[in-house]
DNA sequence: ATTGATATTGATAACTGTTATCAATATAGA
DNA sequence: TCTATATTGATAACAGTTATCAATATCAAT
């Protein structure tokens, strides 16, 4: 059973670049961390186990990382980027309360269909997607109703 | 009727803000432009016509233009926003090219459905969504193929 | 129309996240 | 062990965006 080092470390020699310590250690601390990562966080955590290793190493690292498809860039409003392991995870997308900021996933094997024929249908190959449903949860619509006799 | 100067002019009267020529020039400028629209593009446009203009108006005026919710901002891998009118459009979501960030819009109304029915069924009221599919466009593609023989 | 408080402007310095450069060092195949 | 070369950390450079500031424009009150 492949697991991410073996696929990493088959990336890079296929690539005829080098398994380091350093990259094997920026693996291990990003696959502690569930689902968006910051750089910010990740530099953080490795400071801990080892000041020495810089930031341009964690950057050209998680580029590699991205490279292999095993993580996933995204990029947010504020211009940061996170980062997202994408192997032995299942997908799936948020339902999130924008009163309480509650989050609930889900999947909906109906419309990842619908998603995949969009992107044929544009001549696209699909990647990955995101979905995100905004709405206001049973608690705080309650909530909401009750304090509006105030 | 409403249209889009008015309600700028509006929000700004509110917030004790104040109408101005280049607010104006500005948003009658991005409105000239469909879709998503880069500053740099926005930039260029309005240097033709007033070169007196500075960047930081244009910034200044986006945020103003995104916070009474005429424009939503979107950010990207390349570390760019663009910007996208809100106002007298349809709703539809995002099929993005992640090489070329090229954008296609498109809908589904039965995905819109499903959409409802999910958050029915875990007591949300939905307020609105968001969905971006990625993925690698059909230009990108043939070119990767054509390099990769290199 | 004039006034005056203050919001806005353009120029540009500063800031932030990321990438490129480079000399010293580590890796891995022979 | 040896050697070609990939990698490293420090830091300069870079791009997009935001903050600063003095001069100016706006607009409600007069």
């Amino acid at each position: 059973m492949l697991n991410e080092f073996d696929l990493f470390k088959d990336f890079l020699h296929k690539q005829r670049l080098r398994w380091t310590p350093q990259r094997k250690m920026i693996l291990d601390i990003f696959l502690s961390f569930e689902g968006h990562v910051q750089i910010e966080t990740l530099h953080e955590k490795i400071r801990e186990q080892d000041p020495s290793i810089g930031i341009a190493t964690l950057y050209r690292t998680l580029k590699l990382l991205v490279d292999c498809e095993l993580v996933e860039a995204h990029s947010f409003q504020n211009g940061k980027k996170t980062y997202e392991r994408m192997f032995h995870v299942r997908h799936h997308d948020h339902l999130i309360c924008t009163s309480c900021e509650k989050t609930i996933e889900f999947e909906h094997p109906l419309i990842e269909k619908y998603q995949v024929e969009i992107c044929e249908a544009h001549g696209f190959t699909m990647k990955s997607h995101k979905m995100e449903l905004f709405g206001i949860c049973d608690n705080c619509r309650i909530k909401n109703n009750t304090l509006s006799f105030l």
